[in-house]
Order: C-alpha cells, then sequence, then structure tokens
DNA sequence: GTTAGTGCAAACCTTTTGCAGCTCT
DNA sequence: AGAGCTGCAAAAGGTTTGCACTAAC
C-alpha cells in the first residue's frame, strides 16, 4: 500500500500526519486515479463532514511539493482543474480521448529515451516530467466520423433552404 | 510567415477575419512564443486601446480549437495561465527550469516513437500531444544546491540555539 | 443586409490567503 | 506547551458569458 510509505516518507520530514491527511493519502491511494481536488473532496468529506475543501487543496499542495503526488490535467478535457495520482508506477504518458474522455496509460521506451536525452543534451536535472495527449480513441473516431458527416449534412439541407428563399434582390 | 498561412485557413472556413483576430494573429507569430493571454493582450492592447482582453480570450480559443495554436502550461512555473505557440515547427517537448524559468525545446525521435506508438497500440487518432519536463538546467543545478545547503545550516543554527533553551522539564 | 464578432460588465470556477481556534507530538 | 494544522470566510486569478452595438462579407 502506497499510502503507508507515504506517510512514513512524511514522517520523516517532520510532517504531522493528521487525520485529515490520513484520510485523504488514502483515498487518493485507493480510489482509482485521475481525481480531482473536487472529486477526492466529495469523498472525503462524506467520511469526515467536518473536512474543509480547502484542506484538500493545502493537502495536494504539499504532496505533490513533496514528490508523492503528480498533478496532471489530462487535456483540461472537463474544464481547468487538475488530476492528481500517487506517483508509484513507472512513468507514463495519459492518453486522452476527446469525444468520451477516456483515459489510457503508455508504458514505453520512448519516455525513457526522451528522459535520457533531455538530460544529456542539457545537462538538465529533472523532476517531474509529463505526456498527454490527445484525440480520438479507437471507438470514437466512428462515431466522430459520423457526428461530422451528419453535420455537414444538416448544414447543407440549411444552405439548400436558403438557396430557395428569394435571391438576392439583384434581378428583382 | 506564418500568420499568413493561418488567415488563409480562417478564411476558408468562414471565419471572419476582423481588424482584432489580423493583430493578434501577427503579434502570436512574430513576438517569439509562450505568450500567455495577458501578454498578448497587453501587447495587442498597446497598438489598439480599444481591443479588449475578452477578445483575446476569444481569439485564442477558435485558434486552439482550429488547430492554429498549441495551448501550453510549462509546468505551471508562473501560475495556472496557459502559454501559446502558433502550431509550425515540427512537434518538440518543453523543458522549464524551475528556477529560473528558462524554457527549452526539445526535438526528438523519443517524440516521434512515441507518437506512432500510441497511435499503433491503441488505434488512437492524436489530435494533439505535449510533454513538458520540469527541472534544474545545468546553471541553477550549482546555485539550487548552494541555496539547499544553506538552508541546511540556517536550520542547524536554529536547531543549536533551540538546543540550549532549558531542556523538556523530565530532569528539572 | 445579415450574421458573426466585439466591447463592456458581470459572473464563474478553481484555487489561495488571513486569521482565530484546535491538535498532534 | 507550542508550532503546525484546520476550518471558515473572503479574496484572488484566470477565464467565460449575456447582451447590445458594430463591422465584415
Amino acid at each position: 500500500m502506497i499510502a503507508e510509505a507515504a506517510k512514513d516518507t512524511l514522517r520523516q520530514r517532520g510532517i504531522r500526519l493528521t487525520r485529515q491527511r490520513q484520510l485523504l493519502l488514502d483515498l487518493l491511494d485507493k480510489s482509482g486515479q485521475h481525481l480531482d481536488a473536487e472529486a477526492l473532496y466529495q469523498m472525503a468529506h462524506q467520511k469526515d463532514p467536518k473536512l474543509n475543501r480547502v484542506t484538500v487543496y493545502r493537502t495536494l499542495k504539499l504532496l505533490k511539493e513533496g514528490g508523492l503526488v503528480d498533478e496532471l490535467d489530462l487535456m483540461h478535457y472537463t474544464g481547468d482543474q487538475h488530476y492528481y495520482e500517487t506517483r508509484t508506477k513507472q512513468e507514463h504518458a495519459h492518453i486522452i480521448c476527446l469525444r468520451c474522455g477516456k483515459v489510457e496509460e503508455f508504458y514505453g521506451d520512448p519516455l525513457h529515451k526522451l528522459r535520457r536525452q533531455v538530460e544529456s543534451m542539457f545537462g538538465f536535472q529533472i523532476l517531474i516530467a509529463r505526456t498527454e495527449v490527445g484525440g480520438y480513441c479507437a471507438h470514437c473516431q466512428v462515431l466522430r466520423s459520423q457526428e461530422v458527416e451528419l453535420a455537414r449534412r444538416t448544414l447543407a439541407e440549411a444552405g439548400a433552404v436558403e438557396g430557395r428563399k428569394p435571391a438576392r434582390k439583384k434581378s428583382s
């Protein structure tokens, strides 16, 4: 369980493990990934009605600065909020379908190569890296092209109707 | 000049090329890269005092949706605003120094490979991809370690002072 | 002449801050 | 005991929206 490791890390840094922080850490850890502050707040608030939204923001900031969670924005698919996931697994890219919102994760060589090249080419010390890709998933590509086709026809129809209206008075 | 191509694209889509849009497009095109909405507004507003901030936001949104500019956030180095650059050059990653704010651009194989792998592995149709890397540039690594060392010493000193204070009443 | 686009003001949403009181160690 | 943390209310920062007027085609 990641939350335990995170708690140790925090303890070692002399950061207090309050009831609220433990709850948030556990929720972040368990509940899948890509929670935004509001979603996390809702979950936490349900378990502890006294817990305030502000505490969620402060905790997330703390964890982010401590390198315990990573911040994403998933191409702002749903808005301008940020998403968080515990930093455990290998580095990975996030692939977001801009139609259905599904998020895939990509682990692979190119990410490591990129990292190594950036380090050696620029003498750069990398602390965080993130790759986000937006587009249409296999399923939505079909649906998307149907939608576009429909829109095209609707427009053409409207155009035809317009064409039937009395012509611009020029010949009248 | 990119702005011209962009203008053609817009015209073809039946989007009106207003005075304001032309100005914004030209500014985006010329003035280096990584402008945020406010910076772009300041520049535009200087040339055309009637031009409103809202128009900047609306134009950026239009250009972004049309794939003519890319939106970045440069690891939120300076805050939560977004940055924009015209989409012309090859795909590239942005490397941001979290100490001095310098932004480097990385062009390279790993980016293409990543793209190709995502397309083939997931059957994904990519519309936008972005990679941002945060850390310390070669120059700032040195300065950073000095800063950390200084902080460490300052803390140790404070700790020493604290140590001289009457001990926790246990032996008293 | 239409319809899209602009400016203005006001709203909106997410996140941060100031401060008094509470709590972990 | 006391610094660190929380909750509450209020502010901030960035961006969007409603509406009447203006301008591009």
